[in-house]
RNA sequence: CGGGGCGUGGUGUAACGGCUAACAUGCCUCUUUUGGGAAGAGGUGACUCCGGGUUCGAAUCCCGGCGCCCCGACCA
């Protein structure tokens, strides 16, 4: 893409009403832009971004036998009263409506309900078993207290999947597949090295839980981490018990902040009975099915990313997510007047069709700017390699190729 | 939801209760410039968040509202 074209613009400082490192650095690039407290837009280059994770987490649920779907965001008040979850006095992160006719709806803030409802039209066997199901769907939120940035939003993107299982056998099963799908896309995203699967609370139907926390000075958890086995607990679970349980001893454990990438949960049949949800076994008995359900957040992600991976210039994306491979900066000095064709503008023209033409993303500015607003713009959307192009690298018939992460530079001579 | 802070051109800041609300940046025009946010000149752009009140006079003081940020509580 041209950067003339896009219409985003980077600007030199942080609107003053954001504090967090993620907000601030992802508006000044252009990449997102804050419509009230809680809640973002995503403008292109933060959607490339995205949608590059949400590339990555489809995969990565693909391979694990999940099937996508699509679900509503309107939620149908009688479902959540089966597993009364319904009342504000119970959940009180509702964002609740009406019909004209006065019947209530609420805003889906998860979708266990709705999709074990479905569920029930297709799953009569235990033939029919196993089955995970899972979608990246708007959730909505009414959080207290919406902060830092685009980690604690109202209304934000969420990947769940729910599986569905004979018993609670067949779904460990399941459930340790899933967790190694779970660090695999960390590892994917870039941020696998500060992630680790976390124990916290279980719940009615097992006794731990596992998350995936991000040692991140702007995360709200507080966990423990044991370097050597890669292993860490949640302050909320930590005791002498669990500790015990897991093999872990006091002594080897550091405390650390982090930020909730994701988080894995068994969940018994308590969706699947309340709502009925059963399969017919083998001797013909009705049996509730095993569930299991499996978050990630693609925009709390993207935001974890910005924190992890940038510096006091900008962004730094891993090239896994980058929203482009390779920024191509044109410097047109005195070589071109505005549209004009220059030989580096004809050079930078012919090099960015040829890359586009192999497939690599580009983005190519060709404003006419100075030297030192494109190098500084660059550095803060932060592509991964930086090819620059001008009047100086074409005397060796070269261009200038910079990595963003380390800084390093090399000659590479066109062909 | 408790506590604290803050609302002034697009953005960041300034202005004792008193001149036409200032500066920087952005944006537009012209000239010069051209490898780390270039220089000069001219221009554009603000009912000072909203509503009341005090006062001869309010961006400034008081009351109410709304919004935003931070700390805490909460957080399948």
């Amino acid at each position: 893409m041209k950067q003339s074209q896009l219409f985003t613009k980077t600007r030199r400082e942080a609107p003053k009403d954001e504090v967090s490192k993620n907000a601030q650095l992802l508006i000044r690039a252009g990449y997102i832009h804050k419509e009230m407290a809680g809640v973002y837009d995503f403008l292109p280059l933060g959607l490339r971004v995205l949608n590059k994770i949400v590339g990555i987490i489809r995969e990565e649920m693909n391979a694990i036998g999940g099937q996508e779907v699509h679900m509503t965001a309107l939620q149908d008040k009688g479902k959540w009263e089966a597993t009364d979850r319904w009342s504000d006095k119970v959940n009180d992160i509702w964002f609740k409506t009406k019909l004209k006719n006065d019947t209530e709806l609420g805003l889906g803030f998860t979708h266990e309900e709705p999709l074990t409802s479905i569920m029930k039209d297709h799953i009569r066997s235990y033939k029919d078993l196993p089955k995970a199901v899972y979608q990246f769907q708007t959730k909505f939120r009414n959080e207290a207290r919406a902060k830092s940035g685009i980690l604690r939003g109202r209304e934000f993107l969420m990947k769940d999947l729910y599986s569905f299982s004979i018993d609670e056998k067949s779904h460990n099963i399941y459930y340790a597949k899933a967790k190694d799908a779970y660090m695999k896309i960390f590892n994917r995203l870039g941020i696998g090295d500060q992630t680790f699967v976390t124990f916290a609370t279980g719940g009615s139907f097992s006794k731990y839980s596992h998350e995936f926390q991000t040692l991140c000075e702007a995360g709200e958890d507080l966990i423990y981490i044991d370097e050597k086995k890669k292993m860490a607990v949640n302050k909320e679970v930590l005791n002498d018990e669990v500790l015990n349980d897991l093999g872990l001893s006091r002594a080897e454990l550091v405390e650390k902040k982090a930020i909730e990438v994701g988080n894995i949960f068994s969940l018994g049949t308590k969706f699947s009975g309340a709502l009925g949800l059963n399969y017919r076994d083998e001797s013909g008995k009705d049996i509730a099915v095993n569930m299991g359900c499996y978050g990630i957040g693609p925009s709390r992600v993207m935001g974890t990313i910005a924190e992890v991976w940038s510096d006091d210039k900008g962004l730094v994306w891993p090239e896994s997510v980058a929203p482009f491979k390779v920024h191509l900066v044109a410097i047109f000095g005195k070589d071109t007047a505005s549209g004009g064709a220059g030989k580096v503008r004809q050079a930078a023209d012919e090099l960015y069709a040829s890359l586009t033409a192999k497939g690599v993303e580009v983005l190519y500015d060709d404003r006419d700017c100075s030297a030192g607003e494109k190098f500084g713009d660059s550095d803060l959307i932060g592509i991964p390699w930086r090819y620059v192009i001008s009047e100086k690298t074409l005397a060796t018939d070269s261009i200038e190729v910079k990595d963003r992460k380390t800084g390093t530079v090399e000659m590479k001579k066109l062909k």
